[in-house]
DNA sequence: ACTAAGTTGCGTGT
DNA sequence: ACACGCAACTTAGT
């Protein structure tokens, strides 16, 4: 077995109590919440050093699982059928792997704290592992834990092991504040501490499971057992959740090192659904951990190690893995990070509350079959491509419908199989240009120093300046449009076709907008809009103006008022806004007719 | 006060 | 494929 390096172990090691760390032939218990998986996971390796028994549990949380009928989809209110679906497969498989090296999961149900509260107490455990976790719910839940096993002297070992980097160390580095952008993010973090330690992959055998009492231990359930049906819809993911599934996944995407050096993240296809642009590595990564992160860390350096050249973060692979990085530590270290109000890097603007037009874009009805097809993908597969999530967010938000990004938040958290806490509200903040959202200059700064050159280089000059003074342009005037976007990739409207079937004999010219189509094509295509398929519930050309306009007013304020709005500045910029637009379509009626 | 720098748009033209 | 006009920012650091 090979030793990781002693910092992984940071922000918990003050809890090594000398007096219980030295009680071997003790028992442990290694307590799985994210890391599904036996590789390169510090939390169950010093749980194996134990002289003991060894108890690998995972409680199953009713806050999270229990099964709600009046969901908008199958599954809990916190979890689609996707991902309950993801999770059990990954239990199964982390099962089955420790089966093989003499141990077992053991599955309880009931409220976390509790549940951990009473085996400690049940099977005399004197060392508690578990993975230092960043998301609030953990945050609060961990604590408890804490206090209590520390309490009754039982040792908690809680490395970091989730992320590359240890979020607290970077917020410290930092002056206490999490960095902002993305390049500061990456000169504050430097390398990480895996990219020269040997990681631990695998054991030879680990220690028995003790007797388990009448704590009510179980096997990994089926979705039927939690009391779930599966049979309410025709396809669902495609992605096999567990670590085996993420190993094989890893090599087959790394095993490309032309693809893996020249990945470029914004190049990529979004409309690909049969073989995806990216690795699909990020539900494997994000929220179950089936798949060590240092781990996929060490095999990219080994890829970009034995090529020439190859592309550099924030598009490349390794940007990617660092966009989660810089997303962990920007929410671990902000106040209310989930929520536009009491959020200091949020800013405040007037969305709309309008139920059923977020439940037209949630079920994917809006009347755009790009934005429709792709909110079906997340139904169906709990999964799209990146671009394709700005495009719903853009859409939802500053876009088209003006309603607020926590609602589509919500979606997203329930529905996609790699949601995660950090990564997920991060997006929805930035796509909905409540903050992070700022804009490179163009490369032409790298001709400075040929500025005294020639007229040519004037010339160059002056529009460096220019773009220098006026910047290279504020986002949210920078809106996916919800019918050319997609058609760049897909001109033929395949995926549209294979997510909404409705639209199968739609000819290509008119699947983008099919509204526009002659009543005898749509007749011939057995489509009629308004009737078989929705009409497009507003105009993309005016909806997004007005956006544009309110988003504008709404930085305004912001600037105004240096960030301080209260409930009632923004409630009077709402009305304002609203009698604006109304007296704006009075205006434009007459010209209409 | 000033400067530097910040992940990925669209429509139109060649 | 690439270039341009569009409209005209904000923050952190000095």
């Amino acid at each position: 077995m090979r030793r990781l390096p002693s910092s992984v172990c940071s922000p918990s090691s003050h809890h090594l109590n000398p007096i219980t760390s030295m009680s071997t032939g003790s028992n442990s218990l290694v307590w799985f919440r994210k890391s599904l998986r036996v590789h390169d996971n510090p939390a169950l390796e010093h749980a194996s050093k134990c002289s003991g028994s060894m108890y690998p549990v995972f409680v199953i949380d009713p806050h999270y699982m229990e099964p709600n009928q009046s969901s908008f989809s199958p599954g809990s209110s916190r979890a689609g059928v996707n991902r309950i679906r993801f999770l059990l497969e990954s239990l199964s498989d982390l099962d089955s792997s420790l089966k093989k090296l003499g141990s077992r999961l053991l599955v309880l149900k009931g409220e976390p704290s509790d549940v951990i509260l009473r085996c400690l107490q049940e099977w005399k455990v004197k060392r508690l592992c578990f993975e230092y976790d960043t998301d609030p719910y953990y945050q609060a839940l961990d604590f408890k834990v804490k206090e209590y096993a520390s309490s009754v002297g039982v040792e908690v070992f809680s490395p970091v092991s989730h992320t590359l980097f240890n979020p607290t160390e970077i917020i410290d580095k930092n002056g206490g504040k999490a960095p902002l952008s993305y390049q500061s993010f990456l000169k504050i973090a430097g390398e990480p501490s895996c990219a020269d330690s040997e990681l631990v992959m695998s054991y030879s055998s680990l220690p028995p499971v003790g007797d388990v009492g009448s704590l009510g231990v179980s096997e990994v359930p089926t979705l039927q057992e939690l009391g779930y049906r599966d049979d309410e819809q025709d396809e669902w993911t495609p992605f096999r959740g567990g670590e085996s599934e993420a190993l094989k996944r890893l090599r087959k995407s790394i095993s490309d090192k032309a693809w893996v050096a020249n990945f470029e993240k914004p190049k990529g296809d979004p409309s690909a659904f049969l073989k995806p642009a990216t690795t699909v590595l990020s539900p494997y990564l994000k929220k179950f951990g089936c798949l060590s992160s240092r781990y996929f860390y060490q095999c990219l350096q080994r890829v970009y190690k034995d090529v020439k050249k190859h592309t550099s973060p924030p598009v490349s692979l390794l940007g990617q893995l660092l966009w989660r990085e810089f997303f962990y530590t920007t929410a671990f270290g902000t106040r209310n990070f989930d929520k536009m109000k009491g959020n200091p890097i949020c800013k405040q603007i007037p969305w709309k509350e309008d139920h059923d037009m977020l439940a037209a874009w949630r079920d994917g009805k809006t009347g755009y079959p790009w934005i429709d097809a792709i909110m079906v993908q997340l139904l169906k597969w709990g999964w799209m491509h990146h671009l394709a999530r700005h495009c719903v967010a853009c859409f939802l938000t500053r876009g088209d419908l003006f309603i607020h990004w926590e609602q589509g938040r919500d979606v997203f958290e329930r529905l996609l199989i790699d949601s995660d806490w950090a990564i997920n509200n991060g997006n929805w903040v930035w796509l909905s240009c409540s903050s992070f959202f700022y804009q490179a200059l163009s490369p032409i700064t790298y001709h400075m120093d040929l500025f005294f050159v020639s007229k040519v280089y004037l010339f160059i000059c002056l529009h460096f300046l220019r773009r220098c003074f006026f910047g290279g342009g504020i986002q949210y005037n920078r809106i996916y449009s919800p019918i050319s976007f997609g058609k760049k990739y897909d001109p033929d409207g395949k995926y549209i076709k294979h997510f909404l079937p409705v639209l199968k004999d739609m000819p290509k010219q008119y699947i983008y907008e099919p509204w526009t189509a002659p009543l005898s094509v749509q007749t011939k295509a057995k489509c009629i809009v308004g009737k078989d398929y929705p009409k497009p519930m507003v105009m993309h050309d005016e909806a997004s103006k007005e956006c544009k306009r309110k988003m504008g007013e709404a930085y305004a304020l912001n600037k105004k008022m240096n960030g301080n709005i209260g409930d009632e500045d923004l409630r009077d910029l709402r009305r304002k806004l609203e009698n604006d637009e109304e007296s704006n379509i009075r205006n434009q009626r007459p010209k209409l007719n």
